[in-house]
DNA sequence: GTATAGTTGACAAAAATTGTATGGTATGTT
DNA sequence: AACATACCATACAATTTTTGTCAACTATAC
């Protein structure tokens, strides 16, 4: 059970970047030097978070990528599930074969997707926002 | 986000392994074939859960394994942690080198954190005796 | 037109997971 | 005692997934 790093940094280049703009673009390479992730792979972790309409980019000299809306407004959930696609713990579950015969495997599935639920619930209640301002109060507190 | 197969044959397996036994020793034989898991792989998982005190061996012909609890005594979160080994959703939070930057990543981390103890938390919540008594009524029903 | 910076897809390296093989040890049965 | 069963343990191979790299392209500001 463990979280893809491909999450970690989307959420951590998503933190950095409503950090830094001010309405401003920001470039992938600030990100990447900032948050030590490897430039190309945050190229390919932010076209899926274009697609998935949470990002949105100028290009050309001076462009980068803007919040497609709020922060306020973006769950942390969505970013994970749109660089994870497919957030449900167990993978049969994705193919809608629905074979379950009477083992215990059936039983079990319901573990598994009420599991994912869960994931699903406590990652959709939490805005980027809020990592932004917490994320202010550590500055601020380190500063002193 | 995907739950290893190992933690979904565990559980599977001691789904199985409680509703066939009537306090007679179960062979790790019988298990595999009944929910088609390599025997040799399933070894493997049950010499961690004997270890994790959740099942008892009996060695020899007629042998096989017992629960080491009543079933209502085993928590599927001790299953996977069992079998899993660690159940931190990130990798960097088991070594406590407590790292930690001013960026973004430090605050991400107590995201995962939190997560990590839902997972757990829920996972917790189910006994082994839930489910097998859920997988009794389901064979009751398709006997119907 | 040149430099910046996003866009895309293919691919390679690395790691983790999953599964297999082999050789053991304990024990009940004949 | 011999034999068969079934657990015990470790090493290793195959596969899959994840992570990271490369190269070529497009848009745009200056």
């Amino acid at each position: 059970m463990r979280l893809s790093t491909r999450a970690q940094y989307a959420v951590r280049a998503m933190v950095d970047l409503s950090l830094h703009s001010e309405g401003r673009p920001v470039s992938l390479r600030e990100i990447a030097q900032r948050e030590d992730i490897p430039l190309n792979y945050l190229e390919q972790l932010f076209n899926r978070l274009r697609r998935g309409n949470i990002v949105e980019s100028v290009r050309g000299p001076g462009g980068g990528y803007l919040l497609a809306r709020e922060s306020a407004a973006i769950l942390v959930g969505e970013i994970v599930a749109t660089v994870e696609e497919p957030l449900t713990p167990v993978s049969c579950m994705d193919k809608g074969k629905g074979r379950c015969t009477r083992t215990a495997a059936c039983t079990t599935h319901t573990v598994w997707e009420m599991l994912g639920e869960r994931i699903r619930n406590f990652l959709d209640s939490i805005t980027l926002e809020d990592l932004v301002s917490e994320a202010r109060r550590r500055i601020a507190g380190a500063e002193q």
